[in-house]
DNA sequence: CAGCATCCCCGCAGATACTG
DNA sequence: CAGTATCTGCGGGGATGCTG
């Protein structure tokens, strides 16, 4: 499939600094970033969670839980920078602030989510092979 | 979605040291876990490439690209026991590694894929999303 | 309430060296 | 060749404090 790492020397990182939650500085082919992005421990999981309605900031914080303000607020702002989230921030005092998925990232929430199901579904099979394999493991 | 952290308060982190490869030590549901696996940063690229065929350690080194030796190793044996790669190690000298994916690998695999390419395709209306982003944020 | 700035720690992950 | 074992850094990410 060609996933390779390097494509292009890209000239320079002389671009904004992007800095925030790029998952490995060094060149790399971009998809394989917009990938990590939404792949990401809780990129993943805002994405699921979006699927279901538009949330506030801090609903959002609960409904994932042990998510930390700061990367709640890193992932949301990378995946609105990839165009995946929109943000909708009312002048209102106090400020009130809903996050919801563009189109392109209810098509990727649907995938992420269909693999996190897929995932609960076969828990029980992991379950089996972990047991195996550390039975194996012991039995050295 | 329910994609809880807490979950089950487990009375133990009794069970052997997993250790690695644990992306987050505390208690969480364990699909989570699983899932974490699969779209980890070298999780999603053995998945893809082993896709294809079947591979050798070094030859899957190679395909990947810029993978440390240990980090594909631990990636491995975490796909292993979660029951998603097969390990065949011929008794040979020198020896002589053959990983592939098993039904269940197969499965996530093609999910993980059909979300990279997913990604790639969309990688254009990514690119302008930034490019507006950055602009906006600019113009402040 | 939303979110930025700072500080700081732990553990992921790379580098290196060694073994079967 | 396919790993293990050990050391180390550096950055992900949590905690805290402050602003609009």
């Amino acid at each position: 499939m060609a996933v390779s790492t390097v494509s292009t020397n890209a000239p320079a990182p002389a671009s904004a600094p992007v800095g925030k939650y790029d998952t490995g500085g060094e060149e790399m082919c971009p998809y394989r970033l917009v990938l990590e992005h939404v792949t990401s421990r809780w990129g993943v999981l805002v994405l699921i969670e979006l699927l279901d309605r538009p949330y506030r900031f801090s609903e959002l914080r609960r409904a994932i839980g042990r998510v930390s303000e700061k990367m709640l607020t890193q992932t949301l702002q990378t995946l609105e920078r990839d165009g995946l989230v929109h943000r909708d921030a009312k002048p209102v005092i106090p400020p009130r602030v809903d996050y919801s998925l563009t189109d392109l990232g209810r098509e990727a929430a649907e995938q992420v989510r269909s693999l996190a199901l897929w995932t609960r579904d076969r828990m029980e099979e992991v379950q089996q092979a972990r047991e195996a394999y550390d039975a194996a493991k012991a039995r050295n």
